[in-house]
DNA sequence: AAAAGTACCGCAAATTATTGCAACATTAAC
DNA sequence: GTTAATGTTGCAATAATTTGCGGTACTTTT
């Protein structure tokens, strides 16, 4: 077999299972490993493919988690906050969480929607000091390093006395049986807060999250009246969401 | 399993629900913990996560990298914020004003400095989530824009109800004899509370702002326990104030 | 203070890489 | 056609990396 073809193989390979073992590549094109290791090598020299321990990986395959500015699923995220925005009139109250998602619907708040916006994210909060007619409110208390946004017994006892139109919240984990849950047990007591503080709740997840949960659970899903992904509303993974009374948008 | 696998695996894991256990992971990936641990040790390593005590969270946009804007006269506010961290000890409970001065002040608190900070300013409470040892609390309030920071009566109200060892204020405007000034009447609420919620006041201010006013009163000079300026204590620009019972830092 | 959970260190076993070398094939030159 | 030069391949010895485990130190929680 001549190095060209074995080359194509590796290639072939690569791009079809994004990651091979030199062991396997040895066997299928029945060479010694040690030429597949040169092969390998001297693809990765090539930047056809990066060579690792033990084996290789598809070129796309990495550079997809290198630019780590970019926010994991963005373009999910933004079908949500659009379809989030799409709710919002002139003159509504609502509440923002913290998150990505709910960085991207503050984001995408268009210049001339009129709102009043209470949030615990400093990160949002930012983000909204650029929209020349959202007046932000800022819920206090102490701020939770990891989260970046206000936790505690002062930041739910302010929300307590607030009551917005729509609240809209993310989760960690959301399961159409265990409801959402989430990591953190002061995440929980916020989310609850913000739940009780929101005359309509609207949740923001990407279907990733779909199905799964973790410890802490902050309510069940039909403690949530609108839910928004990037799927489609009939799409089937939301099946087990419809039974409850939840608006799927 | 190849351990660039793993990696894009965890950092899809922690992009996905913001956080993950290093034990969860472990499961997931079907390795051993340790295995896990020196896999998110590297990956912190290169910035693609922060590793925690149990687990890893995601940079999200946490990655502020905010362009250090050129901020007048920083070299003097440097100096100004390296005077106002010699007052602080271990256990202090104090505020921090908005402002680029103050701002400095934040930056600069060393690592190992224990303290509690209240702040009003969004950018500032994002540059003290970096230390490892100081809790942030925000005061909550409707946020001024051109500001960046909570005002209005509930801000103020919350300011009402705490008492701190010193509070760091900057000013607009500061004369010997018309006292601390500034442009915005909401401000100038805001210092006041401050002022009221500090067992000592601290200004920082460089020496430019000496003998300037403006239309609005925070206070007089002598409501003010420290000056602090670039310039040394006995520089003559500081003869005016030298009569209060101001210490001149 | 005690207990549970977690991190770090060093070690040994397993896996993988590298290197030098010999065998073989291919190419080029005479 | 023969020879020398070059390139390729497999093998063996050695080096390096990776991984799980046990012990210990450190954190967090109770």
């Amino acid at each position: 077999m001549l190095k060209e073809e074995r080359h194509i193989a590796i290639l072939n390979e690569v791009a079809l299972h994004n990651r091979v073992l030199l062991l396997d590549l040895a066997e299928k094109l029945d060479v010694s490993i040690d030429t597949v290791r040169r092969d390998v090598k001297e693809l990765d020299a090539d930047n056809k493919l990066k060579k690792v321990h033990g084996g290789a990986i598809s070129l796309g395959f990495t550079n997809k988690s290198l630019p780590n500015k970019n926010i994991y699923s963005l373009s999910e995220k933004i079908i949500i906050a659009q379809k989030a925005i799409s709710l919002l009139k002139d003159g509504a109250v609502i509440f923002i969480d913290g998150g990505t998602t709910c960085m991207e619907l503050a984001r995408l708040i268009p210049e001339h929607l009129k709102l009043t916006c209470f949030t615990l994210s400093l990160t949002v909060a930012m983000e909204l000091l650029d929209k020349e007619n959202v007046i932000v409110i800022f819920v206090g208390g102490q701020i939770s390093k990891e989260a970046q946004l206000a936790i505690g017994a002062n930041a739910i006892h302010n929300l307590s006395e607030i009551k917005v139109d729509y609240g809209f919240i993310g989760t960690g984990y959301v399961d159409a049986l265990h409801g959402l849950t989430e990591f953190d047990w002061d995440i929980v007591q916020m989310k609850k807060a913000v739940i009780k503080a929101s005359k309509k709740t609207v949740l923001l997840s990407i279907s990733e999250k779909l199905n799964s949960q973790h410890r802490y659970k902050s309510c069940d899903v039909n403690a949530i009246n609108t839910m928004i992904t990037e799927l489609h509303p009939e799409n089937n993974l939301l099946n087990l969401f419809r039974n409850n009374d939840i608006r799927l948008l």
